[in-house]
RNA sequence: GGGUGCAUAGCUCAGUGGUAGAGCGCUUCGUUCACAUCGAAGAGGUCGAAGGUUCGAUCCCUUCUGCACCCACCA
């Protein structure tokens, strides 16, 4: 049957997933040989698929598809993510479109409101994947709140504590007053804004400030131990000072951490409300004093300001300070960073609580040697030393958050205790509640942060903690079988979020790192640069991009961008039109082979476009081989559009070997199929295989020769001729004289020279 | 304050210690039956700036400038 002048995606995509599926050859087949695995970073449940998941998937999938042609027992082991804050705070706008609070629903009801959604949004984003083409093992996808990775959370919570790297401690930490959460480091954006900047008179010193709300309880100045201009100060010395509700007493300080050149090199601290205060408090053992409630209220403290939000105070502290004469100066222009929760957009309030917290000094310790041996090899190799500068700095985790979707904490309380002085000895840490020994244990209400819970995600997926666990009898288990993975294909942002917690997390439960090697791939920017985003209206569908182009294209479009160095794409459709015309081109080629007669004389061409490919062969495999997608599909396109199509086909149309241009081009779509693997599937079926190409395997690279001079010759005699007629104006329908005393390919260089060969006049 | 990446044709970007490359766009020509999602010919670049190493630098080194991003407890 005649193929259609043009490849339909949309006619052979769904049905080649289809047979693939069908097939099996997405489940690695257990084989003697390594297994080459890759865990898919669980996207978020709430989205979906958008331009960067569209980029990170196809890279894993060449990457899949390669060494599932290299004949390697193969798993992609896919899942999502519940993501806990960001449904939190989606269901909470759904609540309050209702003019409803989740306090006021209850836990259950929002609970079971969460999972009505999930199931509602859950298969989304899978089915989007699979129309990319992913060869994804779907008969083990994975959900972070299924029950069997709640069971592994919560054992890995409870082995944390046992071996003493989780424990409760007052610390100082983020807190979003507007979504009544602790936040991360790591999910905090900075904005910069202009505020006024006041300069107060405290006793003798003058000290500045930018929020001047938490100035009541203000009872150190600190200055650097060698600020010649506080010599006569000592530590520890006390002094009278007028203040805003009356007189304090004030306690000098000196601290190595004080930049003398900032302002009057003298400040006051609040610890309760400012990490760095939080430090220096902690370094001299100095009081810590709430100012501001978790409402986000000024607390009784702040006197006739008490209950007032931060906004509505300022002007009133500041109306009083001015009134004592205690404000010396103001700066209108001032520039300072504020904190917003990058969830929740709550303008982030920090408080000291009492928190769980992982102590990451052993456990940074074992990420960074992995990283130092390469044990965990980063590629690009640059991020090694950002992964190694974040762990040398890391603080302890603050891994507990207020919200109520998510992985509740394994630990239980004897009733009334929570959150009291008396907590010491008053709850258990434990999966199953306590048995015995008095009723009415309470859970902890709070659930962990979403990346304690994705931090398992390489093992807890394999079945972590069942360990021998065996799929089938006398078989081992996918435990033992694929971890650790070989890979982790992920973007930079979440490198220390978590690509390090993966690394120590690891390591802790299985004694191995969770993957050999992690490729951090680019960003994907809007075609101006900018970030791509709703908001901005820069946002890129991709399913909008499938349907107008095909899978294939929008792969191929990805990769011929995706250059090895470069920290992002500028993401241009052209590059998606241009790959659906690369795809046309293949399509066509498999029309053409079709149409010549066959014949087996090969020429000078076909032992030339043989050296070709085997060349090609070498360049994609070691490209692949060192994650260099662009180079690969850069070495692919040339060779099809300029070799294959350009040179050799308008060859073979006129004389020539089809055997050779058959085989070539069967090597040709295995190459390819990594990259395009609808139509090449669909090629390889219709030149009369009845196996997968899926499956077929990657070709190998002959001895590579030279390339024969004899058809450098040629193309040089073609060119000339062309160039001849270009420039006399010869029209194309005009067969010119050609004489050259040796003539390669005689038929094929009148062919495209449309010329006739004339006998070389002898001198 | 520290760090990373980038700077090459109008645009988006490859690339190499030795006469500069692609795609798109542009100019001219062409639908002979693989493909107009195509073919042929062509125009277009002191490879960000300044120094250095070298017989020779767009490439290696130093400094600078500009852009983007990351980290950081700027009161």
């Amino acid at each position: 049957m005649p193929l259609d002048k043009q490849y339909d995606p949309a006619q052979f995509e769904p049905a080649i997933y289809k047979k693939w599926e069908e097939s099996g050859a997405f489940t690695p087949r257990h084989a003697d040989t390594k297994p080459y695995v890759i865990m898919l970073p669980p996207p978020n449940i709430t989205g979906t698929l958008h331009i960067g998941h569209a980029l990170q998937d196809t890279i894993m999938d060449v990457l899949i598809r390669y060494h599932r042609m290299l004949g390697q027992p193969t798993l992609w082991l896919p899942g999502t993510d519940s993501a806990a804050i960001a449904t939190n705070r989606v269901l909470e706008e759904q609540l309050a479109a209702e003019g409803k609070t989740r306090q006021q629903i209850g836990r259950e009801e929002f609970l079971r409101r969460a999972d009505a959604w999930y199931a509602k949004t859950g298969q989304e984003i899978i089915q989007q994947m699979k129309r990319l083409g992913v060869s994804c093992d779907w008969s083990r996808l994975r959900y972070t709140l299924d029950e069997a990775y709640i069971q592994a959370v919560n054992q890995a919570f409870v082995e944390f504590y046992k071996r003493g790297y989780l424990y409760r401690g007052e610390r100082i930490v983020n807190w979003d007053p507007a979504s009544q959460t602790t936040v991360s480091d790591l999910e905090i954006d900075w904005h910069t804004e202009k505020a006024p900047f006041y300069t107060l008179q405290y006793g003798p010193f003058q000290i500045g400030t930018a929020r001047p709300e938490t100035k009541f309880g203000d009872k150190y100045v600190v200055m650097h131990p060698a600020d010649a201009r506080y010599q006569q100060y000592q530590h520890g010395e006390t002094f009278e000072a007028e203040w805003i509700n009356g007189p304090v007493t004030a306690t000098v300080i000196k601290d190595e951490s004080i930049d003398p050149a900032f302002g009057t090199g003298a400040m006051t601290i609040t610890p309760w409300h400012d990490a760095a205060d939080f430090a220096i408090a902690e370094r001299h053992n100095l009081d810590k004093q709430q100012i501001i409630g978790f409402d986000g209220k000024l607390l009784p403290i702040a006197g006739a300001c008490a209950g007032l939000t931060i906004n509505e105070a300022r002007p009133k502290i500041i109306e009083q300070l001015t009134k004592k004469g205690l404000l010396v100066a103001v700066d209108e222009n001032y520039q300072h960073s504020v904190a917003l929760n990058n969830r929740g957009k709550g303008v982030i309030e920090p408080q000291v609580m009492r928190q769980w917290f992982v102590d990451m000094s052993q456990l940074k310790d074992k990420a960074l040697q992995a990283a130092a041996q390469e044990s965990v090899r980063f590629v690009p190799t640059r991020w090694k030393k950002h992964f190694m500068h974040w762990l040398e700095n890391v603080y302890d985790w603050n891994v507990n958050r207020q919200i109520w979707l998510g992985h509740r904490l394994p630990v239980w309380w004897k009733p009334g205790t929570h959150g009291t002085e008396h907590e010491e000895g008053n709850f258990v840490v434990s999966v199953d509640p306590p048995a015995g020994g008095g009723e009415g244990w309470e859970q902890d209400p709070d659930v962990l942060d979403t990346w304690f819970a994705t931090a398992l995600w390489p093992f807890a997926t394999l079945g972590w903690p069942r360990k021998s666990a065996a799929r089938s009898r006398g078989k081992p288990s996918d435990l033992e079988l694929f971890y650790p993975t070989s890979v982790l294909v992920t973007a930079r942002d979440i490198l220390y979020l978590w690509v390090a917690r993966m690394v120590f997390s690891g390591l802790e439960f299985m004694g191995d790192v969770p993957f050999r090697e992690v490729f951090i791939h680019p960003t994907v920017l809007a075609k101006d640069g900018r970030r791509m985003s709703k908001s901005l209206g820069t946002g890129v569908d991709p399913l909008g991009l499938i349907t107008t182009y095909g899978a294939d294209a929008i792969r191929f479009g990805l990769m011929y961008q995706l250059h090895y160095d470069s920290q992002a794409i500028k993401f241009d459709e052209e590059a998606i039109k241009s790959g659906r015309n690369f795809v046309n081109k293949i399509w066509n080629i498999g029309r053409l082979l079709e149409s010549i007669p066959k014949r087996d004389t090969p020429t000078i061409a076909d032992q030339w476009i043989t050296q070709r490919l085997h060349a090609t062969i070498q360049q994609v495999t070691q490209s692949l081989e060192q994650y260099r997608f662009g180079e690969a599909a850069h070495v692919l396109y040339d060779f099809v559009w300029r070799d294959v199509a350009d040179w050799y086909l308008e060859i073979l149309k006129v004389e020539g070997s089809t055997t050779v241009a058959r085989q070539v081009f069967a090597a040709l779509l295995r190459l390819l199929h990594p990259f395009m693997p609808h139509v090449t599937e669909v090629l390889w079926e219709k030149s009369g295989r009845s196996d997968l190409l899926m499956t077929a395997a990657w070709p190998t690279a002959g001895k590579v020769e030279a390339a024969t001079d004899a058809l450098a010759h040629f193309q040089d005699i073609v060119s000339t001729t062309r160039r001849a007629r270009a420039l006399f104006d010869i029209p194309p329908k005009v067969v010119v004289d050609l004489a050259v005393t040796a003539a390669p390919l005689p038929q094929a260089l009148a062919a495209l020279s449309r010329a006739r060969l004339v006998p070389a006049a002898t001198a």
